[in-house]
RNA sequence: GCGGGCAUAGCUCAGUCGGUAGAGCAUCAGAUUGUGGCUCUGAGGGCCAUGGGUUCAAGUCCCAUAGCUCGCCCCA
């Protein structure tokens, strides 16, 4: 058997509504921040990537779907959104425009990594994006946007981390700090932070070795680092977020895998998921926009992992109650081809309703015992009795209860309220 | 890239000491002609993941390959 590729899903029928509510929150509560959405390719030049996720991440050394296309062009399947993003506000001067940028993206990603509970080779993101301001509000603004994303999923157990990275210079002196303090404790690291330490040492910081956990818990604080200005911003940062009720949990070892960020990072997080407990994070970004050779401009966004959401929502949600049920499940002992059949089943099609007939021309009885296995509200019977005396019969399904109904006065039934 | 586990009907799973397959649910059809759910009766449905090996004999034991899954790494 010919087989889907490893780390893809279908989203069968069953499970796309749950998909549906979850774009259809998107949809609705970015517009209510007044964010529109911008569609990418979902593929770029590699070097869209590798400029601003960092030559060094593990995304850009070994999970990029990369290829050569038939020009010999370098050409990636997007590993994530912000990058494209950012160079089509560049390509397409939208900051020229308006000095202030909110937008959204919804699709599908794709890394090369081993597939897992929460992690697909071809994976959905939902992400958004300010830019345009450096003040704190904005950061407020996109985690808010993040918060209320969730609530209206209906997810309620979520915690919300954020640190600050504070700006470049603040970013550097901390480094050297950790760097020294690190190298005194080298023998004792686990592998894998040894490693860490030589290409990106921040990273030591989020380890689960537990006795890598000791060591960095008693390391300097990049907290204690922030200059002035940097605490300025997180304070602001800080502050907008209490008054709008977000219950935050500051976490000074939380940093970032992608180099791009600065000062606000913050990542939310769930106990449903297993060891893939990360739902979304983000962070300022002030740097990325000159990495693409354009002028430095202010950003700051988030990244939600769809499948992760779906996972979360599977659980506290049943699923039929996304389903839209069908009004009406037609039992006919008519041709298929009846004009009066025909005539019937077209005009209630034109009053919008939800209506399912038999393809497999099946025995009356077993037609009932389909519409109530759809679930249909009600079923329409039909046979030479109606015909010939330009009637319906309508059965509501849920009591039995069963009348007449002239033809020409279907408009006038009210199929809801029954 | 590195470890552990799993695989039998559409689904959830049995399958003894190695002797060429079972249940429940689902599906379909009947239980006096055009009336569902409950009940009863019956039916269809399996290359036992794939490929090798051991054996008189393999769903069962061994190896390999893909896949899924749980961790690590990484990340959303």
């Amino acid at each position: 058997m010919i087989q889907s590729v490893r780390g893809t899903k279908d989203i069968l029928p069953d499970d796309i509504h749950l998909w549906n509510f979850v774009e259809g929150v998107f949809k609705k509560i970015s517009s209510s921040y007044g964010y529109s959405e911008l569609r990418t390719p979902i593929f770029e030049k590699t070097e869209v990537f590798v400029r601003s996720i960092g030559e060094e991440t593990d995304i850009v050394n070994k999970e990029m779907y990369s290829f050569l296309d038939r020009s010999n062009e370098s050409i990636t399947l997007r590993p994530e959104g912000t990058a494209p993003l950012v160079r089509a506000v560049i390509q397409n001067s939208l900051i020229q425009q308006s000095n202030l940028l909110r937008l959204w993206y919804y699709g599908p990603f794709f890394r090369y990594e081993r597939p897992q509970k929460g992690r697909q080779r071809q994976f959905h993101q939902y992400g958004a994006e300010c830019i345009g301001s450096e003040f704190p509000e904005s950061d407020a603004e996109i985690i808010s946007l993040a918060c209320d994303i969730l609530k209206g999923i209906g997810i309620k157990n979520f915690k919300v981390l954020i640190n600050s990275l504070g700006n470049n210079d603040s970013r550097d002196k901390y480094r050297e700090e950790l760097i020294a303090y690190l190298s005194n404790h080298l023998s004792e690291l686990s592998e894998d932070s040894r490693r860490r330490f030589e290409k990106n040492p921040l990273r030591v910081l989020d380890s689960k070795d537990e006795k890598d956990i000791e060591i960095t818990n008693s390391a300097p604080s990049i907290l204690d680092f922030l200059d002035k200005e940097s605490i300025e911003h997180f304070e602001g940062v800080k502050k907008i977020l209490t008054k709008l009720d977000i219950d935050f949990t500051i976490h000074p070892k939380l940093v970032r895998g992608l180099d791009y960020y600065n000062h606000t990072v913050f990542e939310f997080q769930s106990s449903e998921l297993g060891a893939q407990d990360s739902i979304g994070g983000g962070g300022r970004y002030n740097q990325l926009f000159t990495e693409f050779g354009a002028k430095q401009t202010p950003a700051v966004g988030f990244a939600f992992g769809v499948e992760r959401l779906i996972i979360i929502l599977e659980k506290i949600i049943e699923k039929d109650k996304l389903v839209q049920k069908p009004d009406i499940f037609i039992v006919s002992g008519l041709n298929p081809d009846d004009d009066y059949y025909i005539s019937l089943v077209k005009k209630l099609r034109n009053m919008n309703l939800k209506v399912i007939t038999d393809l497999n021309r099946r025995s009356f009885k077993a037609q009932m015992k389909e519409s109530n296995r759809v679930g249909a509200k009600f079923a329409l019977l039909l046979g030479d009795d109606e015909k010939n005396s330009n009637n319906i019969t309508l059965k509501r399904l849920e009591d039995g209860f069963q009348q007449t109904i002239a033809f020409d006065s279907i408009e006038n039934f009210n199929f809801d309220n029954q």
